[in-house]
DNA sequence: CTGGGGTCCT
DNA sequence: AGGACCC
């Protein structure tokens, strides 16, 4: 009758955090041993953004303005680490490393993994009987007193949490520590209980304890600072609080979804599952700033973010279709949050593939800067006085590349697999061959027979043959194809990459994307909707150009490199 | 004198 | 596009 008892007594999970000890100090350890011995911190601007354990004994906190640091402890050696490059990388490595063991793991930034050790565990149950003991700390004082067998299965965990730091250990000498239990949020709770290096496991019956002794409700991950200040404007401020507040209440304030869901995490309830993270969504780089005035150095700073942007979109291997620009201007009544961002499509023909690496090319990296710059022009005036305090670029919505030899039915594969995290290994393994710089696309050889039937080859087979493909990462879903989405290049506009939707509506308005008289009507037929449409706007942009080139001198224009290229018919 | 990232929801 | 949350 009641969900909350329901779910409160089920404990059929097994639920691994681990969280890996002061990551970004460890990694700096590991790239100048030296640091090991003495007080250091991790600097970004005049932040001390973590620190090893020996300046922590000094009172070195997360996230402690420089100064403050400097004064609890003057002898400590700062490092920078404002670019998270190496961080990204080996943390990704940890994570591919974890899913070994199991295909539902979590990322939590860069140094958290959940890891659901369920069926891992049953399996080790059906051949094991015997000397099953807890590894590490055990939380709390209380027996356990459930006959649902899970304190079998989380005893179980715990070993296999022990063999996994040893792991961890061993192929990165990456320390690190974890907590086992029956779910996300009591695992990560559990979890900070001994740290560095250690484990805690926590069997239901210890659940009370262990929430009572978070002294907030904002200690419960989940519930910000947002839901704290209201919260607190609610007269609740500890977790016994959360837990008697009339629900009423607490539906008034924040709707019964969220109500429902912070009082269950108050009472240690969290039925979240361990969702595989795959790889990322979005990959992004801001730099904070002291006061820019000057579109010159805007550009300067945007280009270098750029630079380093396209080696992080390189290393995932991966197209992005759009991106991203934020900035933070300065303001008196220094409000939180204050950032502005505008997103713009982008086409992937800006993107060369150039010995497994992907690159841009002189008139690309023109074209996208401009493209950026006026998005900055969007939200600010630069006619009048402003300072910029942050600029961020970032990209999203990405094709994956694919390797042809994973055979044409992936191609249309309904539910794409979740792949391997991420190719940081992919740069090792580059083969360089000087033939093989070519553009992100198919040169359909001579303008003029764009059209035409190529003599044995289909377009497509030969995309297939020569290994470069990309799909859609994203299987969209019917919502996301709605009209709003359309966007299409007027004649126009056909100079600018930026399609924005206020001047990318064409006339024909339509949900109706059709298969263009060129592509192969069966073969459109099976690509994903995303897709579709996408092929379908290259063609209509196409034809603008086409149009367009009727009024000017005829030039040789470098062919387009877009998807609908792929699926031209012969 | 407040990093540099990410995710998901609205 | 912004806001909440996480590290």
């Amino acid at each position: 009758m009641d969900t909350k008892n329901i779910h409160a007594t089920d404990h059929s999970r097994v639920i691994i955090h681990i969280d890996i000890d002061c990551f970004y100090a460890q990694v700096e350890m590991i790239k100048n041993p030296e640091l090991r011995n003495i007080p250091m911190g991790v600097q970004q601007k005049n932040v001390v953004v973590t620190s090893n354990y020996i300046a922590r004994e000094t009172g070195i906190k997360k996230c402690m303005l420089l100064e403050d640091a400097l004064r609890i402890c003057p002898k400590i050696v700062l490092v920078n680490g404002e670019d998270l490059h190496d961080y990204r990388q080996i943390s990704y490595k940890v994570t591919t490393h974890l899913q070994k063991y199991s295909s539902q793991v979590e990322r939590l930034g860069l140094d958290e993994n959940f890891l659901d050790a369920t069926s891992l565990v049953e399996t080790k149950l059906k051949s094991k009987h015997e000397n099953i003991t807890a590894k590490g700390h055990i939380f709390g004082n209380n027996e356990n007193n459930c006959d649902c067998g899970c304190q079998l299965r989380l005893t179980v965990g715990s070993e296999i949490a022990q063999e996994i730091r040893d792991s961890i250990r061993h192929e990165f000498q990456l320390t690190c520590s974890a907590g086992i239990a029956h779910n996300k949020l009591l695992a990560k709770l559990v979890g900070a209980k001994h740290k560095p290096n250690q484990q805690t496991l926590l069997y239901p019956n210890s659940t009370c304890e262990l929430l009572y002794q978070l002294q907030n409700v904002v200690d419960i991950p989940g519930i910000g600072r947002a839901m704290g200040d209201m919260l607190k404007n609610l007269g609740v401020s500890t977790i016994r609080e959360l837990q008697h507040l009339n629900f009423d209440k607490l539906k008034f304030a924040f709707g019964e979804e969220k109500a429902k869901l912070i009082q269950n995490l108050s009472n240690g309830i969290d039925n979240s599952p361990v969702k595989s993270s795959g790889k990322p969504t979005s990959i992004g780089l801001e730099d904070s700033c002291r006061n820019i005035t000057a579109i010159g150095e805007v550009k300067d700073k945007l280009n270098q973010l750029m630079n380093r942007l396209m080696v992080l979109v390189s290393e995932d291997g991966r197209i992005p279709r759009t991106i991203k620009l934020t900035i933070r201007k300065f303001d008196s009544i220094s409000k939180m949050s204050n950032r502005e961002s505008r997103q713009t499509n982008i086409t992937t023909s800006l993107f060369t593939v150039k010995s497994n690496s992907i690159e841009l090319q002189q008139k690309s990296a023109q074209r996208l800067t401009s493209t950026i710059m006026t998005l900055f022009t969007k939200m600010v005036d630069v006619h009048k006085p402003y300072h910029i305090t942050l600029l961020g670029l970032s990209f999203t919505k990405f094709l994956e590349r694919m390797n042809g030899k994973s055979s044409i039915t992936s191609f249309f594969r309904k539910n794409v697999e979740v792949q391997s995290i991420t190719n940081i290994e992919n740069k090792n393994d580059l083969t360089t061959s000087p033939m093989e710089c070519t553009p992100f696309s198919y040169d359909l050889s001579g303008s003029e027979s764009e059209f035409e039937p190529s003599p044995k080859k289909t377009k497509f087979s030969k995309l297939i043959a020569k290994r470069r493909c990309f799909e859609a990462d994203d299987c969209p879903s019917p919502s996301k194809l709605k009209v709003a989405d359309l966007r299409l290049s007027s004649a126009k506009n056909v100079s600018s990459d930026s399609s924005d939707s206020k001047n990318s509506f064409s006339d024909d308005n339509s949900n109706s994307i059709c298969c263009p008289p060129n592509v192969d009507a069966a073969v459109f037929k099976e690509i994903p909707k995303e897709l579709q449409q996408e092929v379908w706007n290259d063609y209509k942009r196409e034809m603008n150009e086409k149009q367009e080139q009727k009024l000017q001198p005829v030039i040789k224009k470098p062919k387009t490199n877009t998807l609908l290229n792929y699926f031209l018919k012969n």
